[in-house]
DNA sequence: CTTAGCAGTCATACCCAAGGAGTGCCAAAC
DNA sequence: GTTTGGCACTCCTTGGGTATGACTGCTAAG
């Protein structure tokens, strides 16, 4: 690759329009059909010698001597960078998706996967989701239900709803007084505090205060663990069968590599949570990601677009669109701010106040 | 199709090693490597005899006339109810379903999405599962907790978990006593009772009587119906890329037809909730579907596996394996009823009891 | 009833030539 | 200097024709 000279007015239009071409055709694109789809006032030999000083700079590549050109991951990234001209959602699609928040579930897993169904629907691709960080959510209450003497339920409320509920089963018989006495305590003094600034030894230090039992210490803190989910981060995908009707997809070996990809939750959290980890998280805007930007070889033919989504202040989360390198990324960043934006909104709306 | 005489028993041997064979190869299979591989004591002529008169009798199909003989829908029925060696579940494999067990979780839509991974590993298919109705389970408690003046959340806890969780909001307020009281009352009046046979005019005279206002009184109705959960069948699917390890699953098309299927919930939860309505669920028996068996034409190169699972005496669910009609049946049916088994076993395990 | 032999069928692989899309380069025109 | 028409060249794709080989079904002999 030589350096990259700044692309000159024309040379920039001929860019563009070859990506928009390729992106609605998946057939590499000659001089020829550029000249005559798009009136660009020159010949094609014109636009020959252009072609070939973009293959130069590295923006296009042939596949083969006789083949029109193809956008490289250089390409794709001035198009959407600084070429592509940027799409609003339409209003039936805003209707669609404020219509499907609208009637959305109340629990948090429920809502990210409900998301992913959506947004898959939406892009025709994959729709990745990755549910809040529950750490920041704000406590709300917990409550040990006494069922029998010797098993209880307890059940952590934060502002996202119910964090966590687990059966414990006492070694020792237990009174219903006891339960609600801890209870009591507990809520009384974590009240409005934020999940991650609750520590183990404050909720030992609560326990032994109400006088409960070792066990039901213990009971406590795992269950405050567990409402933290600090271990298995909430992750959706769905819509992988939309990459079948993409023609670069249809090598199955390709096809393969990719959807073994997707089906591991790890590696697929790694490829989504890098948004979450970046320093500046570009406040809400899309973020795309291009072929060998994303670091794994078997996503060398596909790109990514993701977009945190937030909801009051705190808890940041992320939604992402897989598929082709040749995907239209203008509406997909559209599509995927303004599911964020509901997403968020919808948080909020059933967010435990 | 002529009529379907007895098989003699060298037909019958024919028609179990064609089956075996082009389970094993994917490739029609013809008279010469039959009397190679297996040493069948004649001469490939008589066994193209054989061969020819199994086709007659609708058992066996040519692709085309040069080509080997592969199996019919009738032919697979056959083998799998006749011909073929039932399998045992290998030490190793019984070992692997108990551990998996062992660490899974105790809430029950985790439960059989955790299964439907197990499954899919084990098989190399698309595994399918059906939660267990919650209808028969039996009711524990109900908990009305106080968040604040205007926000409540509820909880239903039957004998297999958390069944419904809500929050509500009030539009006056409530004081944490009336909260208090109408559990309570609720909690002494349907203790072990069953799921079903809870009326929403036993909750509303309850509620009544116990002073609740209209709006309290539709909270519980409604929270009750939610944890019957009689709207939506919890159902999971996994290791649908399973499917593009198959041969005959190449053609694109085909694919993508069955992958359609397999997305909608509600046709897949009809294809293998035909399982539980039929009259005599073969007590714990896995039950094999073949090509055009099924119905859906979708689905003519595919076969189905089910089996039901149960928890005490109630409680009933499915699981399945779809994978394509060269399938190997022995085995695929003792890893889900294996899995069935350990599963029922699971859930027997963390009944709340 | 079994079997060897053989003719016949048909999918597949292969080669080769024609076709076509597209390029790069050059010399002339602007 | 840039643009353009022309042209030779490259190389993928397509289609036809042929050879190959894996089968079968049939027949006649064992």
């Amino acid at each position: 690759m030589i350096d990259k000279p700044e692309l000159d007015k024309r040379k920039a239009f001929i860019l563009a329009t070859v990506v928009y071409e390729y992106i609605n055709t998946a057939e590499p694109v000659g001089s020829v059909t550029l000249a005559q789809k798009y009136n660009l006032g020159v010949s094609s030999a014109t636009i020959r010698n252009e072609m070939a000083e973009l293959e130069a700079g590295g923006y296009l590549v042939q596949p083969h001597t006789s083949a029109g050109r193809v956008p490289s991951d250089a390409g794709y990234r001035t198009y959407v960078d600084r070429l592509m001209p940027p799409e609003q959602l339409t209003k039936d699609d805003t209707r669609r998706i404020r219509d499907r928040f609208r009637e959305a579930s109340r629990e948090l897993g429920d809502v990210i996967e409900q998301t992913t169904r959506l947004l898959s629907g939406l892009s025709g691709n994959l729709a990745i989701a990755i549910a809040p960080s529950r750490d920041t959510h704000a406590f709300k209450h917990i409550q040990l239900i006494w069922l029998s003497a010797r098993t209880s339920m307890v059940v952590v409320v934060t502002s996202a709803g119910v964090a966590a509920q687990r059966v414990i089963e006492w070694q020792t018989d237990v009174a219903p007084d006891d339960l609600t006495r801890l209870s009591n305590a507990l809520n009384s003094r974590l009240g409005g505090r934020i999940m991650q600034d609750v520590t183990a030894n404050q909720l030992d230090a609560i326990c032994a205060d109400s006088g409960a039992s070792a066990e039901m210490r213990d009971a406590v803190r795992s269950t405050f663990a567990q409402a933290r989910q600090t271990d298995e981060p909430g992750l959706a995908a769905s819509g992988a069968q939309n990459l079948l009707d993409q023609p670069e997809f249809h090598d199955l070996r390709k096809l393969r590599a990719i959807l073994r990809f997707v089906e591991e939750q790890r590696t697929l959290y790694d490829l989504v949570a890098d948004e979450l980890a970046s320093d500046a998280p570009h406040k809400g805007q899309p973020h795309v990601r291009i072929g060998h930007e994303l670091g794994p070889d078997e996503l060398s033919e596909c790109s990514v677009v993701t977009v945190p989504y937030s909801f009051g202040d705190r808890g940041v989360g992320v939604l992402a669109i897989l598929g082709p390198r040749r995907m239209p990324y203008a509406r997909l960043m559209a599509l995927a701010s303004g599911t964020a934006r509901s997403l968020g909104d919808h948080l909020n709306d059933v967010e435990i106040r």
